[in-house]
DNA sequence: ATGCCCACGACACGTGGA
C-alpha cells in the first residue's frame, strides 16, 4: 500500500498536477494539505471518479486538509484533539482497512511559527505539543499508523541547502526541532530517512529566486510511522519531478511502500 | 541586508506562506 503527503498549496489551482500524479504514482492514500477552500469547494467528484474516497476538514482561504483513499476511510477525525478553540483547519484522521488489520492514516499540516517573536511560533509549538499527545494515544494501541504531513520543520542540516541561512526561523530553530525529535523518539520512524542515507534530499523549493534551478531547497514534508507501520515499511520516495512542471506547487509529493 | 514568487479575496493591494 503507497501512502503519500503532497502539499498542493490551492487544490482548485493544482487539482491537474494532482489527478496526472496520482494515474502515475497510483498511489492508494493521500494526505493532501492547503487545499485552501471549504469542503463543499473541494473537488470532490472528481477524485471520486478516478476511484478515491474522500475526506475533507477545509477553510475559507487559508490552511484546509484532506484524504483521499482508494480504500474506505472509516473512524474520521477532524481538528487536532486537545484545543477545542483551535479553528485552523490542520488534522484530519481516518483509520483505512489494510489486508487482514487497518492502517490509521493521520494528515496534518503543522503551523509555519514565523515569525518566533510572535503568537504564531507558541502556536505552533503547542500544536507540536498537541501532536505528541496524540501520538502517545495512538502508540497506547499498538496498532500500525502514519502521521504524514507538511510539518514545517527542517529536522537536521543534512535537510537544508544552506543551514546558515535558516538559522534562526520557525521552520529550524532548536526548539522546533527538539519538538520533532521528541515526536520521532517516541518510537516513530521518518520513512525517508529509514530508506536514504544521502544528505539534501528535499520536498519544497521557495518559489522565489530560483529556489528549484539551484536546488534551493529543504525537507519539511515526512511520513512518520508508528513501530507497526515501520515493520512493513519497504520503500520510500520524493517525487521531485513535479516541481519541474507548469505551475507546480512549492511542494513535492512524498510517499512511503508499506507491505500489507 | 532585503526582496524576489504565488494564491486568495474580490479588483486594489494586503495577508500569509516558508
Amino acid at each position: 500500500m503507497k501512502i503519500a503527503t503532497y502539499n498542493v498549496n490551492s487544490i482548485k489551482v493544482r487539482l491537474g498536477h494532482l489527478t496526472d500524479w496520482l494515474k502515475e504514482s497510483e498511489a492508494d492514500v493521500v494526505c493532501l494539505q492547503e487545499i485552501k477552500c471549504v469542503d463543499d469547494a473541494f473537488p470532490r467528484e472528481q477524485l471520486e471518479d478516478l476511484g478515491y474516497n474522500v475526506a475533507v476538514h477545509g477553510q475559507k482561504t487559508y490552511n484546509g486538509v484532506a484524504l483521499i483513499s482508494r480504500h474506505p476511510l472509516e473512524d474520521v477525525v477532524t481538528g487536532l484533539p486537545g484545543d477545542d478553540g483551535d479553528e485552523q483547519a490542520r488534522y484530519i484522521e481516518a483509520v483505512v482497512p489494510a489486508g487482514d488489520t487497518v492502517l490509521r492514516v493521520c494528515g496534518l499540516y503543522l503551523p509555519n511559527g514565523n515569525p518566533v517573536d510572535s503568537d504564531k511560533f507558541t502556536y505552533k509549538l503547542s500544536w507540536m505539543d498537541r501532536l505528541i499527545a496524540r501520538a502517545k494515544e495512538l502508540l497506547a494501541l499498538e496498532e500500525p499508523f502514519v502521521m504524514a504531513g507538511d510539518y514545517n520543520i527542517i529536522p537536521s542540516p543534512d535537510d537544508v541547502h544552506d543551514p546558515k541561512a535558516w538559522e534562526g526561523d520557525a521552520l529550524f530553530r532548536p526548539d522546533s526541532r527538539a519538538k520533532f525529535y521528541e515526536l520521532a523518539n517516541l518510537g516513530l520512524t521518518d520513512a525517508i530517512r529509514a530508506c536514504h542515507t544521502e544528505p539534501h534530499l528535499y520536498t519544497f523549493w521557495d518559489y522565489q529566486a530560483g529556489a528549484w534551478q539551484k536546488d534551493n531547497g529543504i525537507r519539511i514534508d515526512h511520513l512518520m510511522l508508528s513501530p507497526q507501520a515501520a515493520d512493513r515499511l519497504s520503500g520510500a520516495g520524493i517525487d521531485r519531478m513535479m516541481r519541474g512542471r507548469e505551475k507546480p506547487s512549492d511542494h513535492v509529493p512524498v510517499w512511503a511502500e508499506l507491505d500489507f
